[in-house]
DNA sequence: TTAAATTCCTGTAAGC
DNA sequence: TGCTTACAGGAATTTA
């Protein structure tokens, strides 16, 4: 699943090689993944256009486009489940579940590739894609210098919700899906199910802590392909190979060696380790 | 306001 | 072998 280090390493990648080049033809194949404008109007609008920058908010990839008198116009993929954003060359062959493409000036294409189609392609500026209600209003960046161990705190404190059901909502911290989920409750040793009300100072900054350190790494190792996340070139990422709990459910917990539990948390498969994690 | 449940979607794997 | 069923989950939507 595309999380932040998986949507974090395609935008990365993609950058150099789009900043400067212009949208030269665009195909909507399945128009229900474009949510925003109209198909063909995101067509009309898109074609023409310069990328100016690619960058990441939360799991969205967010491409600034040129033309704008006042606030920047976007192009914006969010992966879902099983998005892949890709770029190639105009005689790469097809593959099923290509619902989009973008051919640029330099004869590259950019495809947009969802087998079950969670995901979706956005045009508009920042305020428009808000306003209509495409956009949610985002929680901090938990890499951001600003997100720290007392705002995370503040954030925490009043909710009496499961740790883990704070964890994967957006506006709470933006970017964290299951398996990032999981795997930073893990290494700062709190239970998923802990009321986020119950949680100590101390608790909440291990917490701050596992999870930079946890993005950092995964980002490092160019995310995890634990289903069918691919890179912007098709490539997988390592870090499905380093994941301490994710996927584990039954196998032994590496730190104590009792077998990992499975719960259903927050809509979620759970995976976490009764002896380490209170 | 908050929390939990439901829905969308299809490939994969388990069970009979 | 072939069929049915359960399961995976991000986030919008609905319900409580």
């Amino acid at each position: 699943m595309p999380e932040l280090p998986e949507v974090e390493t395609v935008a990365l990648d993609l950058r150099p090689h789009l900043v400067g080049r212009t949208i030269v033809r665009c195909e909507v194949r399945h128009p229900a993944v474009v949510r925003h404008p109209a198909p063909e109007r995101f067509s009309a609008e898109l074609v023409g256009r310069r990328i100016e920058a690619v960058t990441r908010r939360g799991k969205y990839i967010l491409h600034r486009l040129d033309g704008s008198l006042d606030e920047p116009m976007l192009l914006v993929v969010h992966l879902g489940m099983t998005g892949q954003w890709r770029l190639v060359s105009a005689e790469a062959p097809e593959s099923d579940h290509l619902h989009a493409v973008l051919t640029l000036d330099d004869g590259r294409q950019l495809r947009y590739r969802d087998v079950r189609r969670f995901g979706r392609l956005l045009l508009g500026t920042e305020a428009e894609l808000v306003a209509a209600g495409k956009l949610p209003r985002l929680g901090p960046e938990p890499l951001d210098p600003g997100f720290t161990a007392a705002s995370l705190y503040r954030r925490l404190h009043t909710r009496r919700a499961p740790l883990k059901a704070l964890l994967l909502d957006q506006m709470v911290v933006a970017g964290l899906g299951n398996i990032y989920a999981d795997e930073s409750c893990f290494r700062a040793r709190l239970r998923p199910n802990r009321l986020a009300n119950t949680l100590s100072r101390r608790a909440v900054g291990r917490l701050h802590a596992a999870l930079g350190q946890l993005l950092l790494e995964a980002i490092a190792n160019r995310g995890s392909s634990v289903d069918s996340y691919r890179d912007a070139w098709g490539e997988m990422g390592d870090e499905q190979e380093r994941l301490q709990v994710y996927g584990r459910g039954g196998e032994p917990c590496l730190r104590c060696g009792r077998p990992l539990s499975v719960v259903r948390l927050a809509g979620r498969t759970t995976v976490f380790c009764r002896r380490c994690q209170r």
